[in-house]
DNA sequence: ATCTAAATTTAGCCTCGACTAAATTTATTT
DNA sequence: AAATAAATTTAGTCGAGGCTAAATTTAGAT
């Protein structure tokens, strides 16, 4: 039988180091500490340890935040994958709602064999979102290019359909599934308002006016 | 969110505890040390510290072996129906054989939520025994109590149906399955060899000689 | 250019759960 | 009943990965 490695909290720290990278610039140590919740301090010790380890998954220097290795980001890429695959899972086949599977694959993501990977990869048919429209990474561990546009930037007129819904809390998904605002659904704009940013739109026969801070969340493709 | 709580290896140790009690003598240091792979002092500080914890899960004396309390057996049943629901689970929805789950399923029975277990549970018919024929503890944690004999003692035109197989190895696992000796077969006893203990098996038209240790690790219930 | 506030790092400490080596207790054999 | 062997426990150590408090660095504002 295997020793387990302690291999648990370094894909943690790497799944947010990716996270918070995505645009270019260093995860510093204080958001890095507020996405794991725990305090700076540890994050630093950690990092530092990290970044001087054999197989080089982090570059870090001194104050400047510390950003992946090509290595590392295929670790972080390989969790994340497991994370979408999971929530895809769960939601497809025992009846979770989006709402809910976000806590339990966090937990799963960590323990799941390449083996199981492939194979709820391929019940599923290889999906290339999740539930909530997140694009899942490649088998070979590419992140797809993501082309959607925030809904915050349509005006009326525009049709689109909705791809990704980026939003973690469960009482704000809940909401937008009771506004049958989900990936998949055409939806159209009918009226906007520059004094507050608020959108009007159609979503079947449904008339919701949408503000900025939900709108800024949802992401779409246009109709032509 | 929720410390992760170090109960981790206190389910292995309370599970294997669990498997080593249920012919009702102690479990001793050595013999968990064994099963779980660890060194036997390290069985003796961890079982101490146990044994000193505010839910009361284990009974300890020294030199005396260590058992479970009705609370600590509790919780080996909760890892024990985790454990068999999910090999159920991985065999009836993503194709594992018998002789892969074990791994797996090891995994998973730690962090899988009640949710979880109640799902695959009702998705799956509320099965009673695993793909080994293992009974499955019930959703209130009792143990079912088994009542098959070991096929090693039938004795020719005996009939039977096969409920459980006992093995781990997955080479054997495989053997057996080759040989169709699987959960739900059933068989006839043609001939029984006094001398070396060999039981001549017929399995639909396949005529299997089976050695002593085969027959005593395969459990079966005997058609009237 | 300096001063202050915020971010980060350092230093030292703690708990967990393993380990080794040595001591002790129990069991077996003569 | 003593002697040896086997099992178990004790004592002390280690690495992981957190934490706090204090020191230091960077950044923003006057």
């Amino acid at each position: 039988m295997k020793k387990s490695a302690s291999t648990q909290s370094v894909q943690d720290y790497l799944k947010h180091i990716y996270e918070l990278t995505e645009k270019g610039s260093p995860a510093s140590t204080n958001d890095l500490a507020r996405e794991l919740d725990i305090k700076p301090a540890s994050v630093t010790g950690m990092i530092q340890k990290l970044a001087a380890e054999k197989p080089t998954l982090v570059e870090y220097q001194k104050h400047q935040g510390v950003t992946l290795t090509p290595t590392g980001k295929r670790a972080a890429l390989e969790v994340i994958r497991h994370h979408r695959l999971l929530e895809t899972w769960l939601v497809q086949t025992l009846g979770y709602s989006w709402d809910e599977v976000h806590e339990e694959a966090e937990r799963l993501e960590h323990v799941i064999s390449e083996d199981f990977e492939r194979r709820i990869a391929a019940a599923l048919g290889n999906p290339t979102r999740d539930p909530h429209g997140e694009l899942i990474p490649t088998a070979d561990l590419k992140m797809p290019v993501d082309d959607t546009t925030p809904l915050s930037s349509l005006r009326p007129s525009q049709s689109a359909t909705i791809q990704r819904v980026a939003a973690a809390d469960p009482n704000l998904l809940r909401h937008l599934d009771s506004l049958g605002l989900t990936p998949g659904i055409q939806i159209e704009v009918t009226e906007y308002s520059a004094f507050d940013n608020n959108l009007t739109v159609k979503v079947g026969r449904k008339i919701n006016v949408l503000g900025l801070n939900i709108t800024t969340k949802i992401f779409v493709e246009l109709i032509s």
